[in-house]
DNA sequence: AGTGTACTTAACCTTTAAGTTAATTAAATG
DNA sequence: CATTTAATTAACTTAAAGGTTAAGTACACT
């Protein structure tokens, strides 16, 4: 896996635990404990998630006497969100007029369509 | 990885070469040998990926001769779209309300927050 | 039938991911 | 100052990801 952020951000957001911290983060900050309880897995197994979840930037954590309380960042779901709009056009109307008309611009000229 | 769908897709789209292989079937349909061009990977791992997209939705494949033409399929990326927007309201107004709001219940009553 | 083209499968290697238990750090509290 | 609570780090295991080369399959073309 590369680590170019959008990578990292999907790659983060690819663990149903990871998913369901964020879901629980939503409600608002809480502790690792806290965020731990709801799961089968060691606190150190959590823990891990929550590396990922800081370096991928949507995790932000504070520090509270011995408790490390952990908040959601938005700015890499807005990437994904963002991402993920240019794809739109797909499942709406748009998709097929542009569909059609760059099909006929690659049959048309050479395979120079690259990236 | 656990394979629900939605974990599928996020892992699918961490890998920068496959997000380009979609990118590139957003211009039209077209074959595995055009789709590998623009990398520096050999045949084979191109053909992973495109495993890796078709299993988890994101690609279909047909015959056409010796061809296996790839075209993209929009609704694993309508389930990101509509994951995505549930954190809509953290980089909206409505955020520090809420916040706010949740903060309270949390502290009121004990961590019955679980998933 | 034999050859070229398009692609996949097999076998393998190396790195990373996700979990474990045990040990460690850090702060609050008796 | 010893203990409890909160969380991380270390060391390790297993499995999966992502790449390679070499071999195999499928169809088209002469």
């Amino acid at each position: 896996m590369t680590t170019d952020r959008l990578s990292a951000t999907f790659a983060a957001l690819a663990d149903p635990t990871r998913r369901a911290i964020l879901a629980r983060l939503a409600l608002g900050e809480t502790s690792v404990t806290e965020l731990a309880e709801p799961f089968q897995m060691s606190l150190p197994a959590v823990s891990k998630h929550l590396k990922v979840l800081e370096r991928a930037g949507l995790i932000a954590r504070g520090r509270e006497a011995q408790w490390r309380p952990c908040r959601l960042e938005a700015a890499p779901l807005q990437d994904i969100a963002g991402w993920v709009e240019e794809y739109r056009r797909f499942w709406e109307g748009s998709f097929d007029r542009l569909d059609a008309y760059l099909q006929t611009i690659q049959k048309g000229e050479g395979n120079d369509t690259s990236n």
